[in-house]
DNA sequence: AAGTGGTCTAGACCACAAC
DNA sequence: TTGTGGTCTAGACCACTTG
């Protein structure tokens, strides 16, 4: 995000998933050796396996020390590597995302609120609710509290049309991390009569947390998707982040 | 999981995570640079980086070129740096983790399960209905289906206290990957008398496909989960994330 | 302008898989 | 035994943040 749009990993990283994708090492088989792929793209074998640890966060291949690595599956049509938003990811599976607004207005913050803005109860944040559209069809509730930095720029966002995150990234405000948690809900009346569905149908809930680079609130919101409409996928390996330990390891080295 | 207990940058992340739960360096500090760290620890400067690169898995501190690092809170009880198994998710908040057989028997494989597997359907697959208890409460159904050649292992497992995951790689059955699609669904007739819950309440569901480090399947899993009993937290971000947005697979319910 | 993180190289050794 | 991936080092340059 910040940029490296040129690095040469990426590049190694792009080439070696369009030869997953064109069939030139088919799914099931293993690739050719770090050694012979980084003399194949001229590059160090270090950049070759950053380039690897790209595609495996991708979950398109293993690793296991000592074998040649195995190309897992297809490739996905675009890298997962970073955070979306609601408006990328609709485009990036063809939809066409909108959004109807319900409320904004400035408001004292409640427990919650304060809590994951790391505000005071009663002081001011911008709450948003909004109805966001695949094509037209309602499939989500987002109803969000802003710090009041962040939300004095809403003004500056079309919320009908536009995407806050991409539109807020623009003024300097840059969305970096989010921890997210997702769980069950019924419909309630009100999310019954926003997503025109009977009240009681299961929703999936998400609560997401995001912050700047320094770890400073961006904003606290609670997602409610409609269950048959949108689904969350997620990849993970053992490799991919080793055991936390109870205690450090008692070994001299 | 292959090994590296002894990994030199795990220990400088052991050591770093401590520096940081004994507030030494507390939330929304900067870290010392890299270079400092190295000297410190008596690595070199590429080690130290690895290091961080699993404390910002964990979501522990975020970075910006031409900054320093800045650490983002005190961490967690536990990494969810990977979906553990219920058994050790359970365990790892304090619980007592049980099951209660429903159903295990070899059946002919329905389309999903056969395509999930690798198989045709109507072949042979091991199908096994649990009910997943936390400390005496209903919590979970799982309903699974497993190849032939695990499932011909499942004997050898106590389903109603042991994990299957762990007895398994006793086995030399290793599982190294997963992918997890997770949305919401009402309780239907079986569901609500397996959990003791009435008919159309939330549930969160997730489908999980299971495969070892050559990407040969495991295990194709539904499982449904009480929303309000349990639920999944994700940490990402932009630099690299395990969380993907998707589009609903063909369902089937 | 100085310091810092991001990238990259060209070596090296080890543990493990496969032949 | 050979080859491979996993780890580690000691440099280097660049882009960016910070003072």
């Amino acid at each position: 995000m910040t940029d490296q749009g040129d690095a040469l990993y990426l590049d190694v990283a792009v080439r070696l998933r369009k030869a997953i994708a064109d069939g030139v090492f088919p799914p099931g088989s293993r690739l050719p050796s770090e050694h012979v792929l980084a003399q194949e793209y001229g590059v160090s074998r270090n950049t070759v396996r950053r380039a690897m640890e790209v595609l495996r966060e991708d979950g398109l291949m293993a690793s296991q020390q000592g074998a040649r690595r195995t190309v897992l599956a297809l490739p996905r049509l675009q890298s997962f590597g970073e955070l979306r938003s609601f408006s990328r990811w609709a485009r990036s599976i063809g939809e066409v995302p909108s959004g109807r607004v319900d409320v904004l207005e400035r408001r004292p913050a409640d427990l919650a609120q304060a809590h994951a803005l790391g505000l005071r109860p009663g002081d001011p944040v911008v709450y948003l609710v909004r109805v966001r559209l695949l094509t037209g069809v309602p499939v989500m509730i987002e109803r969000t509290a802003y710090p009041e930095r962040v939300g004095a720029l809403l003004s500056l966002v079309d919320l009908e049309r536009e995407s806050i995150c991409e539109r807020l990234e623009e003024h300097g405000i840059a969305f970096a991390h989010a921890e997210h948690t997702i769980d069950a809900a019924g419909a309630d009346a009100e999310d019954a009569r926003l997503l025109e569905i009977p009240a009681g149908t299961a929703l999936l809930r998400e609560r997401r947390r995001s912050t700047d680079h320094q770890g400073r609130p961006l904003e606290w919101s609670q997602d409610r998707y409609v269950g048959d409409a949108v689904a969350f996928t997620i990849r993970n390996s053992v490799a991919a982040s080793p055991l936390v330990r109870d205690r450090p390891p008692v070994t001299g080295k």
